[in-house]
DNA sequence: ATTGAAATTTACTCTGA
DNA sequence: TCAGAGTAAATTTCAAT
């Protein structure tokens, strides 16, 4: 990945519809030389695909929170994420470093739905959870800004 | 908002990119009927935008962390969100209910950028912090799906 | 790896129902 | 609010450098 590589991935990324002609001017190549630069970047997966940023008040989801959880059993087997995926309520699940094992970005409609959510999230995973309310978010998935990488120095 | 711009916010939550050909196949519509939907979902701020969704791995920025905030002054004036925004590590910023006043997502290339990110965050805002690393990401950002809204009972 | 241009598909607008 | 037709613009492929 080179600089051109980049602006084409930060360009996209605050627009997922930007057409060829557009990013073309913008990184100043040729429209199907960008093209061909586009296509490798998803083939390699860097550009994993595209979707709609939405606005999840309007949407009828206007209550967010993080669930972090815990196995109650930490030797049992843990397929926490798996048995979670079928909630739809569930954007994001991470696994992380520190006093819960995995960390949860829910999406509900209202506090009562939290509540549905949450003794579902217990039944099924076998876990505890601590829970975070989101009051309001001031900025959320900011596009991506792919680092200057260091200097190759052979 | 009723069931046909659910699908089509479903649909394009999923695959930013898809065309409006597509789309009117799925949602069981003519071309210009969707594409007029679209553009009032658009208009209304349903739909905010689209982004092309990437590997942060791929990218250089394989560290994600999520940094809990919450000023050294509870009574100084607030504006911690503000002061972050033009850190560009920082993709998202929450304010939360609980211990902490801001939750931040973070996306860095190695633990000393974090260091140095975290260094910056304690001098500008004024807040000292928690953070949380995430080791792996089963999942993140799937789809949205819009709830059934409870039936009118006029 | 890049370009320019041809061929195809899609987006967009407008008219009418 | 929807459908159809027509135009403009985009995507995609290809030959050549």
């Amino acid at each position: 990945m080179e600089q051109i590589d980049r602006a084409i991935v930060a360009a996209l990324s605050a627009d997922g519809r930007l057409s060829f002609t557009d990013l073309a001017e913008r990184v100043g190549l040729s429209v199907s030389a960008v093209h061909q630069r586009v296509r490798r970047l998803e083939q390699r997966g860097v550009i994993r695909g595209y979707a709609a940023v939405v606005d999840y008040e309007a949407l009828g989801l206007p209550l967010t929170a993080f669930v972090a959880i815990r196995p109650t059993d930490p030797a049992a087997p843990d397929d926490a994420p798996e048995r979670l995926a079928h909630l739809p309520e569930i954007e994001s699940c991470y696994s992380v470093a520190g006093e819960d094992f995995y960390l949860l970005k829910v999406r509900v409609a209202s506090p009562v739905d939290l509540e549905g959510l949450l003794q579902r999230i217990r039944s099924m995973a076998g876990v505890t959870h601590r829970t975070t309310i989101v009051l309001s978010t001031p900025y959320e998935g900011r596009p991506a800004r792919p680092p200057v990488p260091p200097a190759d120095t052979d």
